[in-house]
DNA sequence: CGATATGGTTACTACGCAGTAACAATGGAG
DNA sequence: CTCCATTGTTACTGCGTAGTAACCATATCG
């Protein structure tokens, strides 16, 4: 199964397998319960579809039922998010929807767009390397030093640092996308970081403004130091 | 089920919606053998799935076995070729695809992007009447005097017309739209028909140049006196 | 009139994907 | 160490959508 050129997949098994990669790019556990969660259905309709999966080569599961993508896995996840990730782009530019807003739509859209309309996008686009959010698009994004990209939770007070993405669970969050949107907590903003409670809260100052980040919020920042 | 304010459809009674839709469009007899045919699945699968769409209330279907649309069900695939043939012009504008090439996009598409979306392409395009290919818009699309609008095939030596659209059954043609591009038979091209040969080919006149036209193809052109 | 083509249905199978109920394993808190 | 929370699985059900094989109905043509 796993080894053709080009393989269908049933929209239920690319949301897995978006999941599955977003997840890991959070460092998040992949098992089955937060898969069930995040997909919103029931844990043993996860299980009939992960042994869907690996029969299909998808996927492997290990003694610690910890979900990993193969090679061929991987290769259709970058390729679903590629593809949705430009889209994302595309809806904004060519249709002026809102930053927080095309997520939901690309989500439904990712799953009929063809190979080649999708390159036909990146060609209209330019080619971007990241997604309105941040995120960067396999195929597009130069290999950079990924070290130096650390989460906002992570930071010590005292720290300049600039935006660089949002968390994948971040953009499947409507409201927060809206509160970011609102705060103009995007990509690009440059901060300092004034001061940490015990709790993890952030105490930051934005063009001169002082503002509170929530720990919960700050976990779905990824930051540079500036 | 047939009354709700927002249904969810599947792809597979969308697809059967548009079929039934295009094909009452063409004046084509609905039998179970031409849903059949024409959406590449076994006749018992038709069976099931229009018992299914009588069930929901999308259509009827008379002592003859005709598929009929219901209200309900001629809303909702109106919605679909609105969407359908806005998404054409948009691929066009935004993206640059061939005349002949975004019909098959399309028809993935439409199942995906959502009524605001559509809203938004129109909105976008300058809300157009008809799709590339001369089918009108639903919603967009002015009421005319149809009875000006003759099908090719019936049209007698002598006169002059202009296309207006083709043939719902055209667009799933790749090849013939293709035809179609080449020889420039799309909507708006005036001609002069010189000759009627017995079995229905026609010989004509476009810009000079003399081309003779397949009675096949003449059927799936609709035009207008000019 | 009877054979044949055309069209429709019934019966059965299979798979994907969703659910609930019930149970098993594991590991941490008391 | 026992209890409970978390997690995973099995067993079973249901629906949608696809298929094949077989059979029935109708209508037309010779």
């Amino acid at each position: 199964m796993a080894e053709w050129s080009v393989m269908t997949l049933s929209n239920t098994v690319e949301d897995y397998l978006l999941a599955i990669y977003g997840m890991r790019a959070d460092a998040e556990a992949v098992i089955n319960a937060r898969l069930a969660e995040r997909l919103h259905v029931a844990p043993p309709t996860v299980t009939a579809t992960l042994e869907r999966m690996v029969r299909d080569g998808h996927i492997w599961i290990d003694d610690n039922h910890q979900v990993f993508l193969t090679l061929s896995g991987e290769r259709s996840a970058e390729r679903l998010a590629r593809r949705h990730r430009l889209i994302e782009h595309w809806l904004i530019r060519t249709l002026g929807l809102g930053w927080a807003d095309v997520h939901e739509e690309a989500d439904r859209l990712e799953h009929s767009v063809s190979e080649e309309l999708t390159e036909h996008i990146s060609e209209s686009l330019g080619h971007p390397a990241t997604c309105p959010h941040g995120l960067p698009i396999p195929g597009n994004y130069p290999e950079t030093d990924v070290s130096q990209i650390i989460n906002l939770g992570q930071v010590e007070a005292g720290a300049d640092v600039r935006i660089v993405r949002l968390s994948e669970t971040a953009e499947d969050d409507g409201e927060l996308l809206h509160y970011f949107e609102n705060k103009q907590l995007v990509p690009g903003r440059v901060m300092r970081i004034t001061e940490t409670t015990p709790s993890g809260h952030l105490v930051v100052e934005l063009d001169g403004a002082t503002v509170v980040i929530d720990d919960k919020v700050a976990s779905n920042l990824w930051v540079m130091r500036a």
